[in-house]
DNA sequence: ACGAAACATGAATCACCTTTCATGTTGGCC
DNA sequence: GGCCAACATGAAAGGTGATTCATGTTTCGT
């Protein structure tokens, strides 16, 4: 249960230093997404990075510091691919559908993600929920527009942000992860905007219910 | 990676046998709760359970094979705990809100659940895929009737299953995992069931979305 | 071109963990 | 009450991996 403040070291002075530092935290990456943190050793990184052991220790304090950083690098990296996506997008839906789609399409180019964050559970509960929260808000923020144009219902945009990202989630594991093609299957997805469509609408379907 | 199979240890025969391995299952379920299967160690769970560190031999092969046995353990109670709570509903609708909050309430009780299986993608993702395959089928064979009765659109049960999971999973960790209270505030589950319903509403909202 | 700071190195240290095993102890059947 | 299999024990063997450090090498401002 560390709950130690690592203080970070400093950024790399020198090119040299950056490049290394990036390395590490490439190699980071493969090797926590592919034998996870358990058996995730330094040296393991360090090898795979092409350097010697010590030089770890000049660029991170230890495992849980780089594992920080890449977690970090990659919430930011989906989220800037999401939003990328559905900013273009006309109304609601169709940010959602280019929203999701951008999602499912990072998941398969980057199985990391999910098996990282996953992980993050115990190593760094923080960052997690940083993750999380993060995408939630930017989501949130979209919905809560929407609904001023009307063109969703009323409803509790942090809700909704946090149930959608769920069916998401779930959703991707189920069929980009586990399922050999690597990508969603087209009638899976039009099913799940069919869902959200149907969760979002503006009519509430049954009659007569108003807060 | 280890992928071999471990070959299990035989069942206790004597009445002392059985309640040790018991008394290592408990210890095992709050050790890897609380500090992580990283930093479970045999000994803590042994200390914990109050028995030799040899003992624990005498009952597992490894690491690996009680943490199986506790995430086959939590997930059958976790089922039954939905299912017993949702059996009686006269309808779909009053059968996901009472399997929700059945859910959320052992997801209360349990934190242990969702900390435990979010783990298992690296330490034994059989059984992780396992649990939510299970969850699923029933969750999907339920929808499936409540379609053939007319109760909910037509869908594909299966996706919608593992949307709606995915939902109640994210939902359950942001309000009653991260928050304080412990349980699930009302007017979050009733925006929750307000999505779930416009999600399975018999009634399409867009006109004329017909298959 | 020089020198100080930054960076890289890997052998060595240290802490801890898994697993085995020879030896006792207990349970329950006759 | 006696006996055998089942069970419990904890010391010890054998690993593994995180982290340190004294020592070289490179970078870069001047």
């Amino acid at each position: 249960m560390s709950l130690e403040e690592t203080t970070p070291r400093p950024a790399p002075r020198t090119a040299r230093g950056a490049r290394t530092r990036a390395r590490l935290l490439q190699a980071a990456e493969d090797v926590f997404a592919t034998v996870g943190y358990p058996d995730a050793s330094i040296v393991r990184i360090t090898e795979l990075a092409g350097v010697a052991l010590g030089t770890f220790y000049v660029h991170f304090t230890g495992k849980k510091e780089i594992f920080d950083e890449v977690v970090r690098d990659l919430s930011r990296r989906v989220r800037q691919a999401m939003s990328a996506a559905s900013s273009a997008a006309p109304d609601r839906l169709q940010a959602e559908r280019e929203g999701f789609r951008a999602f499912f399409a990072f998941t398969a180019e980057h199985p990391a993600l999910y098996r990282i964050i996953r992980q993050a559970e115990f190593v760094s509960p923080e960052v997690m929920r940083r993750h999380y929260d993060d995408i939630c808000s930017g989501y949130a923020a979209g919905l809560d527009a929407a609904m001023g144009r009307g063109e969703i219902r009323g409803l509790d945009p942090e809700v909704a942000a946090w149930a959608l990202m769920g069916a998401g989630e779930l959703i991707g594991m189920r069929w980009v992860l586990w399922e050999r093609e690597g990508r969603i299957p087209e009638p899976v997805f039009e099913q799940l905007m069919a869902l959200i469509e149907g969760a979002l609408a503006p009519t509430p379907t049954t009659d007569g219910e108003r807060t």
